[in-house]
DNA sequence: ATAGGGTTAG
């Protein structure tokens, strides 16, 4: 008691008259008091203050009031002063309900909430409402019950506000049938209730069944198009993203922040940068720029598209750069060939006071894998646990794996996998045997097949190595064996697939396809292409045809590669001079890797591929990746 | 005074 009545005398208060200033007035005097009010026990002051005045508190006072004494033993005495302030009670603490609700501790409305049951405080619509908030920001579904039992209780259960969240709690707090029963029995919905059902259908991987809500929606606002829009790109749909985009703008919605988030994934996913050029400008003209979330997203979509000018622009225009922005940097720099940039750039970001995270340092292993520097990633995967305390991940190790097996050190690789103080995935024995192809090491690599048989049977992708690994070696038989062993698993090949966005359409050739209404068109340019290729010096490379045929048939399939078609059906389809960028759902095959540098010189034109791990981009005869893949 | 979207790797 006598601490707080010390705090009190010997703190400053600004209001407190000096010798010749006019009479303070009583609410100035309160206001001094209040403003070193912060214990329950100074309460008997205030009150005295209240009575010797006989000026009663205002809201603000009586809330601070509260928001002291609610979690207390003081509590029925605030509730005295609230009452004789004439104030109506509930809104006092409600607006304190509120405030514990939004603050870091959201427990401790569910405190005031019970405070507020046992002393018997007359609770309306707005008390549910702030409660709720409070257990949806703690997932306490179970809490919900219980508030849900309140409301009914006390006949607040047609509260269209009430329901709405009593929904979104359910949903939040993973009790999906008590939000859908909820959900089936309102008898009326506003479009927040559509908006929160079709989010949580998607978090839950359920796009088909969210479109279909979306559909039957009465009335659509920029949050239903804008969560829909969303759900497509993290379902791995961004054409159908896109789709919808355009439809949101034939029904005249304005794209807000988060829309153009949102279509600015779906354009880095199909290196649509035509596309993403518009969203940059039409985010620009709306005032976004200062929205570190657009520019981190801005700058992943050009990355994403191979223009790694373009994000270092916008990357160095940003007023504030958070960690995720350094990161998606770096990263970028790393996947373009420009491992020695990315390194710098970390140096710089270290130097700005930004911490990295676990993301930042899969871009430095990925710039030291892609550019052999064995040494520096050893020292980055050190430095991540020594210096910043960061506990490497799964991710972190199959860069590492890969840093030395494709650096030709695939003992110390399988030494380094086999002292993991985790347990290693495919990927991780995937990134040896990748190794063991490069560095011809066929011991290894059946060591690795072992692995990856029992942790991934299903992955066509390791058979195939293994395969190609073996006829290299002319070792055909064996090759045929694995081909066999794939047939017995029911493992299928994925067929090779490029896609070229051309004004906003998608454009998918798989392997072999021949049904594309331009085919002809393609081959006889193609064709043309190939006398010039010759001249080049350009062989056909058959050795990447796995299939057992004659060496004329296999030129044939040769042709066929997707990421051919693509580019030759984009040579035909844009203006001379323009960029072609395609996207191949695996790696590059060598190829077409030969061929793309020569196209590149013969049409004078830059073709950018982005293929399962990093880009390749073609000028003027050469690849950004340095032959080093 | 009350309800509903967003960023980097994989």
């Amino acid at each position: 008691m006598s601490r707080y009545a010390l705090s009190l005398t010997s703190s400053p208060a600004p209001q407190t008259p000096q010798t010749n200033s006019p009479k303070p007035t009583p609410e100035a005097l309160q206001n001094a008091l209040l403003h070193t009010f912060k214990s329950p026990f100074e309460l008997k002051q205030i009150h005295a203050q209240i009575i010797k005045t006989n000026t009663p508190l205002s809201v603000l006072q009586l809330s601070h009031v509260a928001s002291v004494c609610a979690l207390t033993p003081t509590f029925p005495y605030a509730t005295k002063i609230i009452q004789l302030s004439g104030k109506h009670e509930t809104d006092i603490w409600n607006s304190c309900l509120k405030d514990f609700a939004e603050s870091d501790s959201p427990y401790d409305a569910v405190r005031l909430f019970s405070q507020l049951c046992t002393y018997g405080v007359c609770l309306n619509d707005y008390t549910f409402s702030f409660i709720l908030k409070a257990c949806t920001k703690l997932s306490d579904g179970l809490g919900g019950r219980i508030i849900h039992g309140f409301v009914e209780k006390l006949g607040f259960q047609s509260n269209l506000f009430l329901q709405n969240s009593l929904v979104h709690l359910y949903v939040v707090s993973g009790e999906f049938d008590n939000a859908r029963q909820l959900f089936d029995k309102m008898p009326d919905r506003d479009v927040v209730t559509w908006n929160i059902m079709i989010k949580h259908l998607v978090q839950r991987g359920n796009v088909d069944e969210a479109y279909g809500l979306f559909g039957k929606m009465p009335e659509r606002n920029v949050r239903s198009w804008t969560s829909m829009i969303m759900g497509f790109v993290r379902g791995g749909r961004p054409e159908q993203a896109i789709d919808l985009f355009a439809k949101m703008e034939e029904a005249k919605v304005c794209p807000n922040e988060v829309t153009v988030v949102a279509v600015l994934a779906a354009c880095a996913d199909l290196c649509a940068l035509d596309l993403g050029k518009k969203i940059h400008d039409y985010s620009n003209r709306s005032g976004f720029k200062r929205n570190v979330r657009i520019c981190n997203t801005l700058l992943d979509m050009y990355i994403k598209c191979g223009c790694v000018e373009a994000a270092r622009g916008v990357f160095e225009e940003m007023e504030q750069r958070t960690v995720v922005s350094w990161s998606a940097m770096i990263q970028g720099l790393a996947i373009n060939g420009k491992g020695e940039e990315a390194l710098t750039l970390f140096s710089k970001m270290i130097e700005s006071q930004i911490k990295p995270n676990e993301v930042t340092f899969t871009g430095l292993l990925h710039a030291c894998s892609h550019m052999g520097m064995v040494n520096e990633g050893r020292e980055y995967f050190a430095s991540m646990s020594r210096d910043y305390g960061i506990v490497p991940q799964i991710e972190h190790y199959g860069c590492m794996v890969d840093l030395l097996s494709r650096a030709g050190l695939l003992k110390e690789a399988c030494e380094f996998i086999k002292n993991m103080r985790i347990k290693p995935n495919g990927v991780v024995w995937g990134a040896l045997l990748g190794g063991c192809r490069v560095h011809k090491n066929i011991e290894l690599a059946e060591e690795a097949i072992k692995h990856l048989l029992e942790l991934d049977p299903l992955n066509d992708g390791y058979y195939i190595v293994l395969s190609n690994i073996y006829a290299e070696a002319k070792r055909w038989e064996e090759a045929a064996n694995v081909r066999k062993l794939m047939r017995e698993n029911g493992v299928k090949k994925t067929p090779g697939s490029s896609s070229i966005t051309i004004e906003g359409v998608v454009h998918e050739f798989v392997a072999g396809d021949e049904t594309h209404p331009q085919t002809d068109e393609i081959k006889e340019r193609w064709d043309k292409l190939l006398e010039e290729m010759r001249v080049r010096g350009y062989v056909p490379n058959t050795s990447v045809v796995l299939l057992d045929i004659e060496e004329s048939e296999k030129v044939k399939f040769l042709f066929r590669h997707s990421e051919k078609l693509a580019v030759v059906f984009g040579l035909i389809n844009t203006a001379n001079g323009t960029a072609i960028r395609i996207v191949k759902n695996l790696r590059v095959c060598e190829d077409c890797h030969a061929a793309l540098k020569l196209i590149s010189e013969i049409v004078d034109r830059e073709i950018v591929v982005r293929d399962r791990n990093r880009f390749h981009c073609f000028k003027n005869g050469v690849c950004s990746c340095k032959d080093f893949w």
